[in-house]
DNA sequence: CAATTTCATCGTATTTTTACGATAAAGGAA
DNA sequence: TTCCTTTATCGTAAAAATACGATGAAATTG
């Protein structure tokens, strides 16, 4: 016995903390210049802030708060090294983030 | 000859206007009752405004402007059916997002 | 035709996001 | 210690997103 229901391009099968998780990645990664910062990390792991703001039009603190974003949401992670601040990729929840997207698209 | 950067968890292979559009597509899914809007149209296809409205807490017009922010971003496409107009999942568009999201995470 | 249903759009208020300069904290260099 | 570098945070201004009620357009119903 069916549903009735058409197969669908997706499933969405997500609830909960998982979906709240996913969502505000989404939401994160949704801004052109955080895009940019994702994607510089992926060539330049370990870059610190000033690199970064060297990247971006926008000001020091404006990238600050960017990756402070970012962090929040899980994409980075940032270690305090001397006066400054080392970003890599959260390696670990980019891999959730893509076996989540990979199973509900 | 290697580059010495080391393997990363994601390639983030993309850019100028592929990009833009994924990344607009973050941002549409990234809100919470826009993702609920998305999972509810797996399940009722061919579904019209004010079934979407009943689902959600909220006016009439801020659904419309929801469904209108999911359908420029092309999640999803709405025909208009005598004086409703039905939603469905843009298959299309979204089979391009899971392809793009496999290829560069 | 008149009344009703459905929904997108308009105008507007509130909240959130984005952006900047200034400041302060913390570590390294002189 | 005294500077200098680096960067997070604070305060605030501007822009964008979110939300609502009211309105009007379009199609169906009576």
């Amino acid at each position: 016995m069916t549903t009735g229901i058409p197969e669908s391009c997706c499933t969405l099968d997500i609830a909960g903390q998982d979906q709240a998780r996913l969502v505000e990645m989404f939401k994160a990664i949704g801004n052109p210049h955080r895009f940019e910062v994702m994607k510089f990390l992926v060539t330049h792991p370990g870059c610190i802030t000033g690199d970064i703001v060297a990247l971006l039009p926008l000001a020091q603190s404006t990238v600050s708060q960017h990756l402070k974003v970012l962090r929040q949401a899980g994409w980075i992670e940032g270690e305090v090294e001397g006066p400054a601040t080392s970003y890599c990729l959260h390696e670990e929840n980019i891999a959730w983030f893509s076996a989540k997207v990979g199973e509900i698209f």
